[in-house]
DNA sequence: CTGAAAGCGCTTACAG
DNA sequence: CTGAAAGCGCTTACAG
């Protein structure tokens, strides 16, 4: 016994007395192996702990077993916010469930995503929030014939499949959630502009509240970058500006923590004087304190659904999967969100 | 132009008027090409954006540039504490620099770690909090001759590379702060069992304690599960069952923040009441309100030098690399502690 | 300076 | 039911 690791399966076959082939067929299941040369093959193969060397596999254009997913951001900015975290989760869980290694690839300019694919590294291909500045990779993606799904939604390349989150559907949910609580002076503070959600969000503030017949100030809506800190600069400045309003709706859970902070520091509370209704429902929304209402894009499902999509284009190529699936979001009423406060 | 992304060398070699061979020494950078002839290469390889098939480079014997990393715990705990984000992330910046890829293998047994190494494809690992349970497994690593190296410590495998935490001394450095701030009553929450990590801390707590002639009551002493819940459930047992406690040692960041916010929901403040610390430093306490003061056990610093001295086994394997790297944890002074209240 | 040939570890027709 | 041979896409001695 070698233990080195490298038994080869040629040296399994030399110590069963039979051929490469004889090997090979009990290994992956063939028929027509004799039922005892079935059982002296895996007794060797346990032996040595055997596993079949996944490059010499790999040559035969067989499949990796192993798919990339693709983060093209900021490394510091994906890894400092939750909602990430929590897409990372599900979708590891997901393709283990499934027999697959997953390779993590955090790259701005996608290079490395498209060096893998152009070595071969991966069978498929996940991408989270790709931006239109992506689409240059993505055409080589379907150039080179490898599935790919996007979790986020890819205006800019219909081809894609994607599944996505109905950003205005959610962002009028919590506009209605607070309108139903009396609100009317509702501040907005938007995630950062090259998300394309966070103008989905930001038109769905604006239309719910002409809607209401409610004038907004520019100084009632800010721009964050989606850290809590950012949350923090926004709101205090809104309190400044505005100190009227009686309600924040966050573009993200991340921003709304730093809502909370702020005007807990300006010597206010919430839901007492101010309601706060955060956009993600990260782990986190519900262990803060005050709990944090919010509009649930059912993370989960989105990357529950996006993982075996693409194990789907992937094992079975001939059946017709839908381009794009979108997910509605669902309010989520906790502590920070409360009856508009009666001073006024 | 096929635009399949299945060009090989041999149809670059074709439209070069060369052989293979001329086409794979200008692609490693080999010596002896006639200029001309290496440019007219590396024009078609451009033209293609050809790039070696990993697999057949695998097979060679040659790296794969792909390292594991590995946490061997439940998916779930994983990804919602931001110490294994934290570690990731610098993982992710320092392999890529090097021009690695990364497979993310969270898997609790290691299983999928060990099948991985078995089929070749990993050139090293990186395993994240390996505990006494993994110790076969590790051996396996040991005997495929497979570098690998460990964040945490492993006092179960002494000739594991391992980059860790003085946690004992980080400990003594929150003792000591919270003694100097007039505390003696101090209340203590514990990690997890099964972590190494939470014996070292909690040592010290009880010999700091001891050191100054205090008596620890069991109701001072809580455990957690290291999720913010827990250390809110822990706080208000404490709180019920000696409220004349003045600061909480808290062995992890997460655990501190349901600390502070079940001080809170009591209608106690923080630092005014009770003083808090934490351990880990990781990113969100200093953004959690009001900011934590914690033990920064430098998670930056650890996981450059794991990845770096794994890398460094990698490509160096001839030269002496020390076996294991103990950190010094630093004092982190925030908002969460102050002078003891006078009440008593 | 360049090419032909062997070989890495598998699987898959093709024979028998 | 089983084996010998070819081939996947590279690199590396070995010739020239």
């Amino acid at each position: 016994m070698s233990g080195k690791g490298n038994v080869t399966i040629s040296e399994i076959a030399r110590e069963c007395g039979v051929s490469k082939s004889t090997v090979s067929r009990v290994l992956n299941g063939k028929p027509d192996v004799l039922p005892e040369t079935k059982k002296r093959v895996l007794e060797v193969v346990e032996k040595y702990n055997f596993q079949p060397n996944a490059y010499a596999k790999g040559m035969l254009g067989k499949r990796s077993d192993c798919i990339g997913v693709v983060i093209p951001h900021d490394i510091d900015y994906i890894f400092k916010n939750q909602y990430y975290a929590e897409t990372l989760r599900v979708i590891l869980k997901t393709t283990r469930e499934r027999g697959y290694y997953v390779l993590l690839i955090c790259c701005h300019d996608m290079k490395e995503a498209v060096d893998a694919v152009m070595q071969k590294r991966v069978d498929g291909l996940i991408l989270i929030t790709p931006l239109p500045e992506h689409k240059p990779a993505m055409m080589t993606f379907l150039n080179c014939k490898i599935p790919f799904a996007a979790i986020g939604r890819c205006q800019f390349l219909p081809e894609a499949y994607q599944v996505c989150t109905d950003n205005y559907q959610g962002a009028m949910l919590a506009m209605e959630h607070l309108f139903s609580l009396g609100h009317r002076k509702i501040a907005y503070i938007g995630g950062p502009n090259f998300l394309p959600s966070s103008g989905e969000r930001s038109r769905a503030y604006l239309d719910a509240m002409r809607a209401n017949g409610i004038l907004v100030l520019n100084e009632m809506m800010q721009d964050g970058s989606n850290s809590i800190e950012s949350g923090a600069v926004a709101t205090k400045k809104i309190l400044e500006t505005c100190p009227d309003v009686t309600a924040f709706f966050v573009a993200s859970d991340y921003m709304a923590i730093g809502v909370e902070n702020a005007i807990r520091e300006s010597g206010k509370s919430v839901p007492k004087d101010y309601s706060v209704i955060g956009f993600d429902n990260i782990p986190i929304a519900e262990q803060i304190s005050p709990s944090l209402s919010t509009i649930d894009q059912q993370i989960e499902a989105k990357g529950e659904i996006c993982a075996n999509l693409l194990l789907d284009l992937i094992e079975k190529p001939e059946v017709e999967q839908k381009r794009s699936v979108e997910i509605a979001s669902t309010l989520c009423v906790r502590d920070s969100t409360a009856v508009v406060r009666s001073d006024e």
